[in-house]
RNA sequence: GGGGCCGUAGCUCAAUUGGUUAGAGCGUCGGACUGUCGAUCCGAAGGUUGAGGGUUCGAGCCCCUUCGGCCUCGCCA
């Protein structure tokens, strides 16, 4: 086999005259009866290889007979093309080898989709042969962003003096959070491991063991619905210290993420990231993850909505629920239909049950409101809208009237749908965020009983300490997420390691004694054997490497995606498996068990 | 579990109100061609309209069921 000396990518004008040995794919080939043209591609670029038939009949012979996608190699002398005849699209444009030995390595059916038109292709072809999908440049360079991520982040914790230590995939279920994949246990028969949806009671054991700086970059399991930036099975950057405050944890946290994004974008992100309370995100855009690439602010007008004739504002304040809104800048675009049927209906997706809405005008230098919930405000509250919201002329008024959860959920939602349709952003803009102050606990309503915001181990601030016997409901936590442009690429907290605490978090959870000892058992013991303050943080790999590289599907930054039914296209998984292995695992099916009752006395294989 | 969009040649799409033999571009195959680079020119092959059922004289189109993909609400401590 001849053996390549040069990748694709890599010659230039001054490597002319060089004896050269390529391999690679055929990307394109142009046969002109005479010269012979092939686009030659490995991942890292393309370079023309000629086949002359006068110099080399015999090799010129047999190259007419190649097609796309063959694997070849070649040897042959670099050239410097002639005048005119560059390729300025190439990085190899200005020469070209010509070939003098050609080595047919393997030959390659017609591909189901050609490569230059994939971006057209469906989607499901393209991960049923996703092997072909990945030979995309566009694709390699999305998974080298992530490899270098991964590169740069292990890079940077071991120099920090971080360990990265693997914790098992096989671990035990707990039914909190999300569902769990289960995997059935052989050996110790009707029980079953489940996979991790992360590694967080190992990684805080680890700080119990005095490993102090702790990260993995692991892979993590949620049996939920996928999502356009959800997956099944995902990647967290993961960490843990010890004898750390938030601080620490952000610092060195937005450290990293300033480093990847100035190496893989050569973006400088501004340090110390901004931070804001969870209440403020709450108030003013009505998320915990508000995309401040933009302004637009919602803005409570309560106030003001309950002195009005409208009935829906009033009732709505009535039964303790408030008025919200916001202003979109040049938003009297959307036209009625737009507003009453597009926009309206995209709230109700979100649970809110109507959209008021009023367009600011301008009539003799003056501001007023028109259409709409318009004819409801008297001169003077309509005023003190416009104030309020600083109003312009041209700017659309939309309000949502609910219970201010209910509110916060249809507008937040609204405002960023807004914020992208009327282009108040422009593209490659990075708005980092720590939210800070988190809600330890949310009431839950249906079960009675308070919900972990984030999860039970996260501690609360100190000061609120005393609040875990007189008022969960307004204890703050010691957890601290990552925001950019609205979406959320990481979460940590500090986290409780005293005992008692655990414990009286666990009785707010309703969780009692004994459902502690059997699900989290081993944790609590070892919180009581010495565990250190600690703290850490999850980012989230996946989602980073999506807006490095500018796309808005996990799978595009996943080699070996999953459907949305969590089927893999290319392997066929999941799939049935043999009776016998059922048998071995001492499992049986629902089908199997129908069969069964169906045919009584039937002997049971 | 709910809502929405989609499925026609290998790929991307078209096909009038339900009406003749389902078309086009790309790709593929064959041929031509002295420097192309998304080569060009000539020719050819290629279809169970995702599957099953129904309505009809007649279905790619209408109805029902089903399979699959995407988006989304719920879900995702």
């Amino acid at each position: 086999m001849l053996k390549r000396t040069r990748n694709c990518g890599q010659l230039r004008l001054e490597d002319s005259g060089l004896k050269v040995v390529l391999a690679g794919w055929v990307n394109s080939y142009r046969d002109h009866g005479n010269l012979v043209f092939i686009d030659l591609r490995d991942r890292e670029g393309l370079t023309q290889i000629v086949f002359n038939p006068e110099t080399q009949p015999e090799v010129h012979k047999i190259a007419r007979t190649i097609r796309c996608e063959w694997v070849i190699a070649i040897e042959g002398i670099v050239e410097p093309r002639s005048e005119g005849m560059e390729n300025p699209k190439l990085g190899t444009g200005a020469i070209e080898v010509a070939v003098e030995k050609l080595e047919i390595l393997n030959k390659a059916k017609t591909p189901p989709f050609e490569l230059d038109n994939a971006d057209k292709t469906a989607e499901e072809t393209r991960l049923a042969y996703r092997y072909i999908d990945l030979r995309r440049p566009v694709m390699q360079k999305k998974l080298k962003v992530r490899h270098k991520v991964t590169m740069l982040a292990r890079d940077y914790f071991d120099k920090l003096g971080f360990w990265e230590i693997e914790t098992p995939m096989l671990g035990k279920s707990t039914p909190e959070g999300a569902r769990d994949f289960l995997v059935p246990s052989r050996l110790v028969p009707n029980t079953f491991y489940a996979l991790p949806q992360s590694p967080q009671l190992f990684k805080q054991i680890l700080m119990v063991s005095d490993i102090e700086k702790y990260f993995q970059i692991v892979r993590c399991f949620r049996d939920e619905d996928p999502r356009a930036d959800r997956q099944a099975e995902f990647t967290q950057i993961d960490v843990e210290m010890s004898f750390v405050e938030p601080d620490d944890i952000i610092t060195i946290h937005e450290t990293l993420v300033a480093k990847i994004w100035k190496e893989i974008l050569v973006v400088d992100v501004k340090l110390p990231m901004r931070r804001m309370t969870y209440q403020e995100a709450m108030r003013d855009y009505g998320i915990d993850r508000p995309d401040l690439r933009f302004d637009m602010k919602l803005k409570d007008i309560s106030d003001i909505a309950k002195q009005t004739a409208f009935k829906v504002f009033t009732s709505a304040i009535e039964k303790g629920g408030i008025v919200k809104g916001l202003c979109a800048p040049a938003g009297e675009k959307y036209s009625r239909s737009d507003i009453e049927k597009t926009l309206t209906n995209f709230v109700m997706d979100y649970g809110a049950k109507g959209l008021a809405w009023a367009k600011v005008k301008a009539e003799d230098g003056k501001l007023s409101l028109l259409g709409g919930s318009a004819k409801f405000f008297s001169p003077e509250q309509a005023k003190q809208l416009l104030e309020r919201f600083n109003a312009k002329a041209d700017d659309l008024l939309l309000f949502v009237a609910d219970q201010e959860a209910a509110a916060n959920k249809a507008l937040a939602p609204l405002r960023c749908k807004l914020g992208r349709e009327l282009k108040l952003y422009e593209e490659g803009r990075f708005e980092f965020l720590w939210v800070v102050d988190f809600p330890l606990f949310e009431w839950n309503e249906d079960e009675k009983r308070y919900d972990s915001l984030h999860h039970p181990f996260t501690a609360p601030i100190d000061e609120d300490l005393a609040k875990l016997e007189t008022d969960p409901a307004h204890i703050r936590s010691k957890a601290y997420d990552i925001v950019l442009n609205g979406s959320e690429i990481g979460g940590g907290s500090i986290r409780i390691h005293n005992m008692k605490t655990q414990q009286k978090v666990f009785d707010l959870l309703n969780i009692s004694r004994k459902q502690a000892q059997e699900r989290f058992g081993f944790f609590l013991n070892a919180l009581e054997y010495g565990a250190p303050p600690h703290g850490g943080i999850a980012l989230g790999l996946d989602r980073m490497v999506m807006i490095l590289t500018g796309t808005e599907n996990i799978r595009d930054v996943i080699a070996f995606p999953k459907t949305q039914r969590g089927q893999c296209l290319l392997t066929e998984a999941p799939s049935e498996v043999d009776l016998k292995q059922l048998n071995e695992l001492n499992l049986r099916v629902q089908k199997h068990s129908q069969i069964i009752d169906e045919i009584p006395g039937e002997k049971q294989q």
